[in-house]
DNA sequence: ACGTTGATGTCAGAACTTTGACATGCGAGA
DNA sequence: TCTCGCATGTCAAAGTTCTGACATCAACGT
């Protein structure tokens, strides 16, 4: 089969649960849980949250802009869209004179629930910013981009 | 109209992309959508893979165990075991002595398919941990772990 | 001995996400 | 001009995961 390892062991550690890999997933999935706890309060979920903070910062993204900020599908994204419409939280333009992307807005009931929801969200990163050194949060952060862009993303 | 921020702003950044939960996020979907991808030629999902690998290194852990290791919950674990069981890639016990736990282990054909999957993962893991200086990595391990504390889990 | 608590396995249903496919619209190059 | 490539929006189907609920089993304290 393979001469597929001629190198040494790609990492010192001997337990899964020690590779950075394992560690990344981790820390996403204790956020995402805290991110689910604290959105519920809210009628929102972490998807939903997500889209309507996007769309708050740079208002008119399309559903694909959304997807590729939130990291779903379109397919994904315009289910998530699909709620926020009904819930009334947003609105989509119909038609566009240029291209095929429909530009999409928060509404009014949508900048409120966003603000109400932020407080908790933020909380949240409170939480794990205060748990970190501010000169290692530099770090950090360079470093997760770094593996993010060396993931081919 | 809100008095939306009483409590100064939590972090510098304005941007949410520069926010560490997106940061997070993002990486982590980084890594599964390469692990995904790399997984699918050896037929495995991305928590097929985690619980083969969990039950590699700790034979006769039960579906609740591997529950928490792959970050999901039981019901979720007992469709991926099925699958796993189904394809014959695992064995559980029917019985126990003692408790509700059957403990699961790895077949012959379980072992043989995560060995091939191993180095694809291993590859990926690879990239990642060469894209950050070895002295930072150990920081960056400590820093996910802290904060996957702060948060809770 | 007995009830309580906590952990586990499981079923059913809903919700979310993905893969696959197809139609529409813009722009670059033949 | 016209075709090709590419991005977008959308539908359908399948897979995955979750919430909620219930039964079983061990350990603990009364």
């Amino acid at each position: 089969m393979e001469d597929r390892a001629p190198v040494p062991p790609p990492h010192p550690a001997e337990d899964v649960t020690e590779h950075v890999g394992y560690r990344l997933k981790k820390a996403s999935a204790a956020l995402r849980g805290a991110m689910d706890k604290a959105l519920r309060e809210h009628d929102l979920t972490v998807p939903q949250y997500s889209c309507l903070e996007l769309l708050d910062e740079q208002p008119g993204l399309s559903n694909a802009d959304l997807a590729r900020g939130t990291f779903v599908t379109r397919q994904s994204a315009n289910v998530v869209l699909r709620g926020l419409k009904d819930a009334g939280l947003i609105t989509q333009a119909t038609s566009t004179d240029h291209g095929r992307a429909l530009p999409i807005h928060l509404t009014a009931a949508g900048q409120q629930r966003l603000h109400g929801a932020r407080s908790a969200v933020y909380a949240i990163e409170q939480r794990m910013i205060e748990s970190i050194p501010a000169q290692r949060m530099t770090a950090l952060l360079a470093d997760l981009d770094t593996m993010t862009e060396a993931l081919g993303a």
